[in-house]
DNA sequence: AATATTTTGGACACAATTGTCCAATTCGTC
DNA sequence: GACGAATTGGACAATTGTGTCCAAAATATT
């Protein structure tokens, strides 16, 4: 769990530096709220974290809970555009359907649910969700709200197109990324980073198993 | 989230006058434990819960990482033995595969996936496993490590009296129960109680592309 | 009814944390 | 190099929480 933030974010030098320290204060808080939880994060953990001190986070950002928003707003917005980045890779027409789809569940766990971003958001979201409702609401509209409808889209068309035989988009897509999750949530819901080897592995059976359901049999 | 404590447990009053605060407290501090987090939770606000001073709590069961451990561990042990007695009524001869598995599946949602013992479990373990790593690695061993190969061989015995096509059970067992939590986790993660009807829903969808991808072809 | 045990509530010391104030210092800019 | 803005570190009060001690009250046991 160490180094996360240069992890989740390795161009720091690049933005004015006014910014530079804000960022990395939030990247600090990002890890520490994700480690310790909203109550377990102090302050001075993520000044420290941040190497700034702890007066700088109280000028740029106000208070914890504010501190907490601007966190969680900044992480939703870099973890759905990535997402929605490897999503327009979608192999629409493919012409061997299971390795090009293989390939793009692949990416879409590399980039998207195993990264950083994404894991932070989904177990803050899930620690502190009912200690802020509001928050809660936005990454649901954010995240399944929008991110499964775009995955059911890209599935109708398959479907569409002949490749695929689905009554159901919507459900097939949530079959489809839980699928891809089934071997993750075993024992990565905790920090181990998931090795490259075994993501390849992941993507081909969800994609395998999805394809014996769901392709259209010739 | 209200009374959680008497959804978990309704016989407080059968037990020994002692075990009856002890039992009070544990429920009382898993509930609160899972509300707020390790650091957040408060003795002050588990004995409140609970119906007991303080200083019983410190009496009876030392201190707060004490009363944490023997929470999971007594969690740990109502779940895993709630999973495995539902795990029995698997239908290993069939006569009616779909049907019968699909009933299989709304009892393991109803009783061990979305019952609260095991919804607390999985939070408390994601929110703190990282702080106590002994703790954690005692929930994989009796939850995953446990849980799947028994559904593994459940599966495998299907598959070798001519029901299933699989060639690797560990993972139909782990793609199987994705399925199964594929509508769940997406707002479900948080208190929202799932209702009946939608778990009956949930298991036919479940059962129904797990035998799609599976099930043999006549 | 008398006695042993548990529970209670309140007081306490100690530590951690939040959020503010401010003077000294560093940093970017002109 | 000088000026203005941001940053620092330290001190501060207020709050909250942990864990302990103890005498009074309630509860169980005999």
């Amino acid at each position: 769990m160490k180094n996360s933030s240069a992890e989740r974010n390795q161009d720091q030098d690049i933005w004015p530096p006014a910014q530079n320290k804000r960022q990395a204060i939030l990247n600090a808080a990002a890890d520490i709220f994700a480690e310790e939880g909203f109550a377990g994060a102090s302050i001075d953990a993520i000044a420290a974290r941040a190497g700034v001190s702890r007066q700088t986070i109280y000028n740029q950002l106000g208070d914890k809970d504010n501190l907490f928003q601007v966190v969680v707003s900044e992480i939703t917005e870099r973890s759905t555009a990535g997402f929605f980045r490897v999503l327009d890779t979608f192999p629409v027409a493919p012409q061997d359907l299971e390795r090009e789809l293989t390939e793009f569940s692949a990416q879409l766990l590399r980039k998207a649910i195993c990264d950083p971003n994404g894991r932070w958001l989904r177990k803050l979201v899930e620690t502190e969700g009912a200690r802020f409702p509001k928050l809660f609401e936005t990454w649901k509209e954010y995240g399944p709200g929008k991110k499964y409808p775009a995955v059911a889209a890209r599935l109708a068309q398959l479907a569409l197109a002949g490749y695929l035989d689905l009554d159901d988009p919507a459900l097939a897509a949530r079959q489809y990324m839980a699928l891809l999750g089934a071997d993750l949530r075993i024992d990565q819901q905790l920090g181990r980073q998931t090795p490259e080897s075994e993501i390849d592995l992941m993507a081909a059976n969800a994609t395998r198993t999805f394809l014996r359901a769901f392709a259209r049999r010739s």
